[in-house]
DNA sequence: AATCTTAATGGTGGACTTCATCATAAATTC
DNA sequence: GAATTTATGATGAAGTCCACCATTAAGATT
């Protein structure tokens, strides 16, 4: 009912001290004591005593002197993004990447290896080994520096992180993920809905990253969602928020089969490059073509104003494989969407490209983090020894 | 990106402290002590103090002693929840419903007048005036002590609370009805979507006590829907949150109609009267009744699986006029919704009847001062003075 | 009716945290 | 080299919480 006020001892307060410098660290980038002492409010006095018991736990160190001021140089403190590592993994239909980021989230090496659909689980889990290694060698890390892996899965992914139903590849509903990369890495593993992920990445350091409330639409030879409500991904009851997909009316599942039968492009193309052919026809001005994007976008308009009549989004980004052709959709499916929504949201084009959904991952585990270690509760644990796990 | 952790001063430690401890009367009733300390975990000691402090503030009063215990009887204490009052509104299509509320969200009393859709917008706000009034006087209250007051109205309501369009109601788009009450009550107005506030009612006091997530379903002659997720009412970028009716596929604003002409029904009857015959006959076994029930609510299923599949609820609750008819529409709608679905939510009918949306603005009023006045930064102010405006 | 048990109450001292203030130190600038 | 600017270090004061102990007030027992 209220929203839940704690105080507490005066530890307690000294810990809330510790965490807004923290966060005001992360937040603002390397500082002076001075400057640090503006932002957490508090007496200069007060941040001395709070960032030195913080170098000594190993969350911050102090950077070199840079001079050019006028005064007596200040020293100057910066938040230990090194102490721990997370990794983000992207597990599609046909690749596989792996991305190992600093606390801060800054991105320090990527792995990628393609795989198919239509592999069988046990491959497929055998390329994720493959890249989880690599990431691991290729960053310099040893699996206990990494404090918590994320991995983006096509699918129903439900709170547990398990993976109910997966219809993009073959043989992956329920398969225990979180648990096979948890093994290896001895570290906490959260498994997302893959959508969910790049919706995210988009938001925070994407095309999205000024607007809160967003619909990411992914577009490809099949079609998802996912909503982010106030800078967080909606997940739902059960995890199955955005998965529009399902409905009858809408049957994205296969709303790319449209963009098939089109005179302009030649017979004998593959399948995977058809939808790119017809899209560079459209944008010739080719008359099939562009009919077949139209009747495309009209059944995504339809599916979308639904979900934005829902939750009214100020944005929709337009994400997935078809996003490269973000100039031949962008425009008729704004005009689409004008006619359906009463206060139609903006539209623009992913910006993160392929790294999207390990991106993501990433800004997930590293704000999972922070909700888990930075808590008020238990303090800042010593930043040496891997965190607890949790779940 | 960080939640934000704030510490601070001692004094500020001591503000949380008494916020804590209020915050755990409000929500676990009347307390002693040492009841109150173990909740709040603070020493005995400490809440000695805070409480003493609270009640200096006007906020906690002692109440008689008991007995029937043991030991020493001990003092308890309680919220002194007539500090302040509360006024919600519910400003419908044919009535104008004030109720008047402790800040307990206890109902004290309550006001109603009866007005038509056609009612030109001067006359309606006259009748909300009289409501206004009446509550007062019957409440016993003067305006000074009405802290807030929130009034729900049909239509697209914005972030700002202006009544941006109204179908249901003639000549009351964009009324200034947030500016009209808080004239003439001189405290804070919040102007919200009726349905909205009935989703919250529902969530809080009504059929969905234990279910964060939910899609409150209003259906009548007009039919619209409300959004709760992790137990807040969802409003979107733009407070347009839930206007699904609008979806050129579903048109829930006719979808009433679907309930007119059956042959079971006598002609001659009034418009009012014609869907609850149509339930009545169907009801009774009769074909065409129920085929004119399952084409209604297969459209209402369509919207609502839509909504469903956008932000997955635990819950759907039926409500409006027809949720009278409950018993004729939840098996249908129930196994039509499990067609659609991905994780069929549950499907029950609101229990609060008419005073629902009410309920829902005392509620809403209730913790919007939460949020408001017990509020860290200022720590709690004194109960006697009545709260800042505030928006 | 006197005593025992139970549990709340009141008070004291100690430990801790934060803050304001002042004198000092280390750079740049003139 | 002096003046200026800014950061640093140290001290004392004030505020807050907690553990502990003796006291008080009621019901339960004999």
């Amino acid at each position: 009912m209220t929203h839940p006020v704690t105080g507490g001892d005066l530890q307690r307060l000294r810990r809330l001290n510790a965490l807004s410098a923290l966060a005001a660290l992360r937040a603002g980038g390397p500082m002076t004591l001075t400057q640090l002492a503006e932002r957490a409010d508090l007496a200069r006095a007060t941040i001395k005593v709070v960032v030195s018991d913080l170098m000594e736990l190993g969350w911050v160190a102090q950077m070199d002197p840079s001079g050019g001021e006028k005064g007596r140089p200040a020293r100057r403190y910066r938040f230990r993004g090194e102490a721990g590592r997370v990794l983000g993994l992207d597990i599609g239909a046909h690749k596989v990447l792996g991305v190992v980021a600093d606390l801060d989230g800054n991105v320090l090496h990527t792995t990628r290896e393609p795989v198919t659909p239509e592999q069988p689980r046990a491959e497929r889990l055998a390329a994720v080994d493959r890249v989880v290694d690599a990431c691991l060698t290729g960053s310099g890390a040893s699996a206990s520096d990494v404090w918590i892996a994320v991995a983006g899965s096509t699918g129903y992914v439900d709170l547990q992180g398990r993976v109910v139903l997966s219809r993009a590849i073959q043989d992956w509903s329920s398969v225990p993920l979180a648990d096979h990369v948890g093994a290896r890495l001895g570290c906490a593993v959260l498994v997302e809905n893959d959508s969910r992920l790049a919706a995210l990445a988009e938001c925070r350091r994407g095309i999205a990253r000024d607007t809160p409330n967003l619909i990411f639409l992914h577009v490809g030879r099949r079609a998802g969602a996912a909503v982010v409500l106030d800078g967080v991904p909606l997940r739902g009851g059960g995890g199955a928020a955005g998965e529009i997909g399902v409905h009858p009316l809408f049957n994205l599942g296969h709303v790319g089969e449209l963009l098939q039968a089109v005179p302009a492009v030649e017979p004998g193309t593959p399948p995977d490059a058809v939808a790119g052919a017809v899209f560079e026809a459209a944008r010739r001005g080719d008359a099939g073509a562009r009919g077949a994007v139209l009747r495309y976008v009209k059944v995504l308009a339809l599916a979308t104003s639904a979900m934005a009549l829902t939750v009214d989004p100020d944005l929709v980004v337009l994400g997935g494989g078809f996003s490269r052709s973000a100039d031949v959709l962008l425009e008729p499916l704004r005009d689409e969407l004008e006619t359906m929504c009463l206060r139609t949201p903006e539209l623009r084009a992913s910006v993160l490209g392929d790294e999207c959904v390990a991106v993501g991952a990433v800004c997930y585990g590293v704000e999972h983090l922070s909700k888990t270690l930075f808590n008020p509760e238990t303090g800042p644990l010593p930043a040496d020894t891997p965190p607890p796990l949790m779940v």
